[in-house]
RNA sequence: GCGCCCGUAGCUCAGCGGAUCAGAGUAUUGGCCUCCGAAGCCAAGGGUCGUGGGUUCGAAUCCCGCCGGGCGCGCCA
């Protein structure tokens, strides 16, 4: 790649220059301006301060003794960068690359098979899945593909609480509707949950003949409906899991109390006002929290850690849980339970990704409650309002930790304003081409690149070197919305190069290297949007 | 009150291991279809990067204060 051997050759000349320096990490950036060539290093400017030396003659002395087969004499611009320009044909190569690649562009064995996991949605069955789980959905999936992309053995897994007090007000919920009460009547049970869905499952109790009494029959019955609901909703979406693990068999596999025995053997507990207290304040915590209550049941959290000893003893060194920031306070408190094991995790595993809630506007106000959840937007609502192929790449498209709004009436325009009909715009347009043009595509492996030469073609093809690179960062930093905001400009481009050059021209040579560059896009765009769920339609 | 996150163009948001970083989309305005899809392209206007200090040759980016918003702060999950 001509990036390493840009950076090999800078490694070169520094080795003559300054001997000392020569182990300083280089940089490489892409510059902004095509003005500013291929690939910039700010070297001199690192390096002026330790030698004491004018950063501009520096990087002047620097790019004299640089050379090499890919690239044009290296140029010194603006307080002493220098910038690098391809060879056109070093930069074309690129279309070459991803046509032999094609679906495996952008991917990478750099994990070499690791174990990854990514944890997310993790709703408890209480109630249909909400537009926060959706965007928990939409990012967590992403992220497994990312990791997928780089190499690693992804998990990905979805944890329930199928035990706990949200399920024992949901079994009081539903038998108190199929005793004919409703939300509001003095016998209605306290935070009880109101939403449409209870009555459903109420009647549908009702009629596969169960006892009003059997408050356990009636759980069991609650929380097999919302899952199956829920499975139901994930698959509208395209989320599919490969472990869905229960928080109940953390208790009956002895798990909970191993955890509880192991932080006690350590002294990192007490007792309190008749309750179990963990030291959570050794590892930063602000207050030493609860283990186990006064009434001898476990607070949540001692499953939680129990829980995450698995993924640690199930050889995930990486672990990566998207959550809620309502959650937040949480990662300190699973952190300093796995330190009080001393089972040798590092302090900051696992790792979190948190986002912030998502607000959703409709005809210019917020959207605060569904038919059938009562109290807030699902994410079946937001499937019908504007398909599944907006929601993901909306979702998916801020930054997680940023907060949200969704604006339906945006999302539902199937016309200019919607980036991702842009995007997918773009791709059925290069398939249209190939539609009239009724070669075959694998003769465009040969195709005379050189005959590309205009500005725009060379942009195209920077941008498309760009992607690799792009996917390597976005995985790294589980930071998804760069894929988006990649495929938009990369859709940008090939539209403005669409609109200013004919693809289809008589010149076979010409009309064959053109092709092959639109394969190119083409690939990308879909390995870029298959990465994030959504679709690469052909027509439209 | 304490902790974490956020404040960038009218709106929705990128950029934040300092420089080549004042950006994208949208909205507004003006152009471009006899011609591979106009769901598109080209162009213009529009911002003291919340605010006041500090560090630096250089700050949207790092540090501190303040203002504004979100979320947490249970023997709930």
């Amino acid at each position: 790649m001509s990036k390493t051997e840009i950076e090999s050759a800078l490694r070169r000349a520094l080795q003559r220059i300054a001997p000392e320096q020569a182990g300083a990490p280089i940089l490489l950036e892409r510059p902004k301006q095509a003005g500013h060539g291929d690939f910039s290093s700010n070297i001199a400017l690192q390096l002026a301060k330790h030698l004491k030396r004018n950063p501009r003659e520096l990087a002047q002395e620097i790019a004299s003794a640089l050379s090499g087969d890919g690239f044009e004499r290296p140029q010194v611009a603006g307080p002493g960068f220098i910038n690098f320009h391809l060879k056109s044909g070093a930069r074309l190569a690129v279309i070459r690359t991803v046509l032999e690649k094609g679906s495996r562009y952008g991917h990478s064995d750099a994990g070499k098979g690791t174990p990854v996991q990514v944890e997310f949605v993790s709703a408890n069955p209480t109630g249909p899945l909400h537009v926060g789980h959706g965007r928990q959905a939409a990012l967590g999936d992403a992220i497994a593909a990312l990791q997928e992309a780089q190499g690693h053995k992804v998990t990905r897994e979805f944890y329930y609480n199928d035990a706990g007090s949200q399920i024992d007000k949901l079994a009081w919920s539903v038998q108190a509707r199929a005793k004919g009460l409703r939300p509001g009547d003095a016998a209605w049970p306290e935070e009880g949950y109101a939403g449409e869905y209870i009555e459903d499952i109420a009647r549908d109790y009702k009629s596969t003949g169960g006892e009003l009494a059997e408050l356990d029959a009636i759980r069991r019955f609650a929380v097999d409906y919302l899952r199956a609901e829920q499975d139901l909703d994930l698959q509208a979406f395209g989320v599919k899991f490969d472990v869905y693990y229960l928080e109940s068999s953390l208790y009956t596999e002895g798990k909970v109390d191993a955890v509880v025995k192991g932080l006690a053997a350590n002294g990192k507990t007490y007792e309190k006002d008749g309750a179990l207290w963990l030291r959570t304040t050794d590892y930063g915590d602000d207050k030493d929290r609860v283990v186990r209550k006064s009434d001898g049941t476990y607070t949540y959290f001692v499953p939680d850690v129990a829980y995450h000893v698995t993924k640690w003893q199930r050889g995930f060194r990486r672990v990566i849980n998207v959550q809620g920031t309502d959650h937040h306070s949480t990662i300190t408190r699973v952190r300093a339970g796995l330190q009080a094991l001393g089972l040798g995790i590092p302090k900051d595993w696992p790792d979190y990704v948190l986002h912030s809630l998502v607000k959703v506007m409709r005809g210019g106000e917020e959207v605060k409650i569904s038919k059938r959840a009562g109290s807030y937007v699902t994410v079946r609502d937001l499937i019908d309002w504007v398909g599944r192929d907006a929601v993901r790449f909306f979702l998916v498209s801020r930054k997680a930790d940023s907060e949200f709004v969704f604006d339906v009436d945006l999302a539902r325009q199937k016309s200019d304003e919607n980036p991702v009909y842009y995007v997918q715009y773009a791709h059925a347009r290069v398939c249209s081409v190939f539609a009239q043009w009724g070669g075959d595509p694998a003769s465009l492996s040969h195709a005379p690149l050189e005959k590309l030469a205009s500005e725009r073609e060379s942009a195209l093809a920077r941008r498309l070197e760009e992607f690799p690179e792009m996917m390597a960062t976005a995985a790294r930093e589980a930071a998804p919305h760069d894929v988006a905001f990649y495929l938009r400009e990369l859709a940008a481009q090939f539209h403005s190069y669409y609109n200013a050059e004919r693809i289809l021209v008589e010149d076979e040579e010409l009309r064959s290297a053109r092709l092959a560059l639109c394969a190119a896009v083409r690939q990308t765009l879909a390995n870029g949007l298959s990465l994030i769920g959504v679709s690469a339609p052909e027509k439209m």
